[in-house]
DNA sequence: GGCCAGGTGTGAGGCGGATCACAAAGCGAA
DNA sequence: TTCGCTTTGTGATCCGCCTCACACCTGGCC
């Protein structure tokens, strides 16, 4: 399993720009603006226009939105290597979400036509994009079987499993998932009120299974953990 | 928002061959394999390889999962026009869903190999997934967010709205969704259990929201249910 | 140090939806 | 038509999670 992952990880982190040329690389990175952005300070807001897709090169992004209540839901943390704003490439209606610098962020604005005909003349990169939507696509769908499976516990006890999938970093203590999250940001992540997240956490750490400070988690017992999803 | 709706409506269902030149699209039409399949029957399974595309041509195609519990949950429905098994695009690993022929289907197999090899000769050609991908994505995304709107009531409108946003037929009598959908099927659509569907509908209908028949439902006042949701 | 703010821990009470257990109403096939 | 099966309709009960209301802890800032 952590086989495949590797891979995984490896394709999406570096293939975007291997796929180009060396002065096509150059051309891009010449057209390209880079940001750094603050944690906590918004990248792009509902209803912006979408001229832009971004690469994520260091940081953490969070993508969410604000629904009629005020309550945020969060769809996903994206970690270098992701892009985002992607649906720019399909079509130019308004940005239908949020997305905020969670960390200290770094990352390149691409110009999306810039980007298309680029795409046009190395179709390599067209397909390492198609592959990095696949992968998202890919991510969604677990998400949604998550939050179908009802139970609290299953659906923490599997996002957990999900973010050390995608970003935890192995050592002998278990699985540290590198993410700072609050039991709060959990609960949106999962649709669960923040004490119901504490109750879970707490009984999981009883048991053995995971170690929750207060800054990120650490996995204990992975296979334990996978038994409760 | 109809308008936008037909834009996408035809982007995503003539698009996908109209990028290939005429000698082209008659090699394609050769290598490929079309398939009838009936009403229930399996197209794929969980654990089967991914060597194929489908592209949907007539029918409805039911995207699902069956859980540890035997609790199968619907992911999504797929109308003509639809490619769905693109995941064998980006990597060989066994489906991790299951495809059935919700109506009877007539489709394309496109062998993984002969797509990678012509998108690689017409970029026009990737893009066109790339962007059909892209709608995916965003369509998955609404279902996220629907599903962590909790009540019961906003759920069901929420889905009742993009159904008939996606696949709807309007007429003087409002919009009809047309899809064989019972409310068992609906409740796994959305996570309720079927006995809450047939309440929350009950409710609609007496408020005039919608008309359930026993095979398809119509919605009479869209612009009030999606005040509900 | 002392104070405030953001995060965590914990209980009481209520409500929404699941589950269970049927009844009734089409629908399809013989 | 008749029988059986699928689908819908409805109530009783139960349980899990939300809400609200706090106390406590910890880190950052003055």
């Amino acid at each position: 399993m952590m086989a495949a992952h590797s891979k995984l990880w490896y394709l999406q982190r570096f293939r975007l720009l291997d796929a180009m040329t060396e002065p096509q690389r150059r051309m891009i990175e010449k057209m390209t603006r880079m940001l750094e952005v603050k944690r906590g300070q918004r990248i792009y807001m509902t209803g912006d226009p979408s001229d832009q897709i971004f690469l994520l090169k260091v940081g953490v992004v969070k993508i969410s939105t604000i629904g009629s209540d005020q309550q945020e839901t969060i769809l996903a943390f994206l970690y270098p290597g992701d892009i985002f704003g992607e649906l720019a490439i399909v079509e130019e209606s308004p940005r239908d979400h949020i997305a905020t610098a969670h960390e200290d962020v770094v990352l390149c604005a691409l110009n999306r036509d810039l980007l298309l005909r680029t795409a046009q003349e190395t179709p390599a990169l067209g397909y390492q994009i198609t592959k990095i939507m696949g992968l998202r696509i890919r991510r969604f769908r677990t998400r949604i079987e998550q939050l179908l499976c009802k139970s609290a516990q299953e659906r923490i006890a599997h996002t957990l499993l999900d973010l050390a999938n995608d970003y935890g970093i192995q050592d002998d203590q278990g699985i540290l998932i590198p993410l700072r999250l609050n039991q709060a940001d959990l609960g949106n992540l999962v649709g669960l009120a923040r004490e119901t997240v504490n109750v879970v956490l707490q009984d999981f750490r009883q048991r053995g299974l995971v170690e929750a400070g207060r800054r990120n988690i650490r996995i204990t017992d992975p296979a334990r953990l996978r038994a409760v999803s």
